[in-house]
DNA sequence: TCACTAGGCTACGATGGCGTATCTTATGTG
DNA sequence: CACATAAGATACGCCATCGTAGCCTAGTGA
């Protein structure tokens, strides 16, 4: 069953960028199916449709992979403190976490790979080397700090616990509600209801 | 080489309760160091020292002998509210969380197991209706309504929100540093800088 | 236009889990 | 003490993934 001039999309051979993007692409679809573990070269190979000798070359495992386009797809968003005032950049802080778990690609990603970081050391170390830390982060302290300098709140309330509580909740939610987002105006509620009081400031 | 009696370790064979506790700690100990989708009925058999034939009799997967584990050694711990006043049980009640994360093999068995839950919302389920749902939970919120029920604070800020905000904190805590447990003082910070401020109790 | 390179295809033995069947034997009960 | 039952041991065919080897070919750029 040979023929001569095979259907369109057999006879493109992607390369280089095209390529590597289709391969990024599957792999972040695949980890959030099957999860960090069941991810495996032949399954990314079927999904991008390409061979698995083609990612042997450039890569000696799944996680290698994955992590590589983590780090190219992970948002590089840059909060911009001072954008309405402490309520609403807050607001606005939180809501980038929300944005990254309800992104259909990547937020099921991050969650497959944050659920085996808690049990393996060295792919947490990995992350923060690798993905997270070129990126910056810690958005909500940054907004603290920025108006705790301003005078507007008591800068000894600003600290590694405090500037948790957001991320932390928005977090707290994903696990109590797997395969949910918070419903709309739940970063207002934790601000109000939360953040605000902690800060000292009084509605 | 037979003696009349042999060795202990080889000739008994045990049964019953015996045996089913030697199967209840080695999938405990197998989901902890392999992580739940790597936990396979040869795998726990050959931790129990058992017959994977003897698994099969009895369970059909891991999983179902994981959740049968967990149901029987979760702790169900009787929180006393009105122990020590309001700020005290919330110590307490947050400690519930730090006593089980610390412990040696629920610990990592507990964190392997909601790891793979947040991606796989049946296991989630099965959790809640099989493992969490016969004991009660919700300590923190239980403290909370209890102060709130005598007048200490407004009931207006019990919700699901504040409830949530100790066991969010403890949590994102053993995502941040996996394997540790947090440092000694962390649950009075929490009840101090977050949760009396946020139920409006002044320091 | 031609040669080189990157990508694609197939096959391979190895490993390891699956679930079942079959047989042997220890153990507590009646 | 004999027996029924629960537990242990062994073996099987099946399937998926592993990582590598060998070869083929489309696309590119000199």
């Amino acid at each position: 069953m040979n023929d001569h001039k095979r259907p369109a999309a057999k006879t493109t051979r992607r390369r280089g960028r095209e390529l590597l993007d289709a391969i990024h692409q599957a792999v972040l679809l695949e980890v959030a199916e099957t999860g960090l573990p069941g991810l495996t070269m032949e399954g990314i190979a079927r999904r991008a449709e390409t061979a698995k000798t083609s990612l042997y070359r450039r890569w000696t495992s799944p996680e290698d992979i994955l992590i590589e386009a983590l780090r190219e797809r992970y948002p590089r968003e840059n909060p911009t403190a001072d954008a309405g005032g402490l309520r609403e950049d807050l607001v606005a802080a939180i809501g980038l976490m929300r944005e990254l778990m309800g992104d259909r690609i990547l937020g099921p990603a991050m969650l497959a790979v944050n659920s085996e970081a808690m049990v393996r050391p060295e792919l947490h170390r990995r992350m923060w080397t690798e993905v997270y830390d070129p990126q910056g982060e810690r958005f909500t302290r940054r907004v603290m700090e920025h108006y705790a300098a301003l005078g507007h709140i008591d800068p000894a309330r600003v600290n590694d616990l405090t500037a948790d509580i957001g991320e932390s909740l928005m977090l707290k939610y994903a696990v109590d509600h797997p395969g949910e987002l918070p419903p709309k105006g739940y970063e207002e509620r934790i601000v109000d209801e939360v953040l605000l009081p902690v800060l000292g400031v009084r509605s």
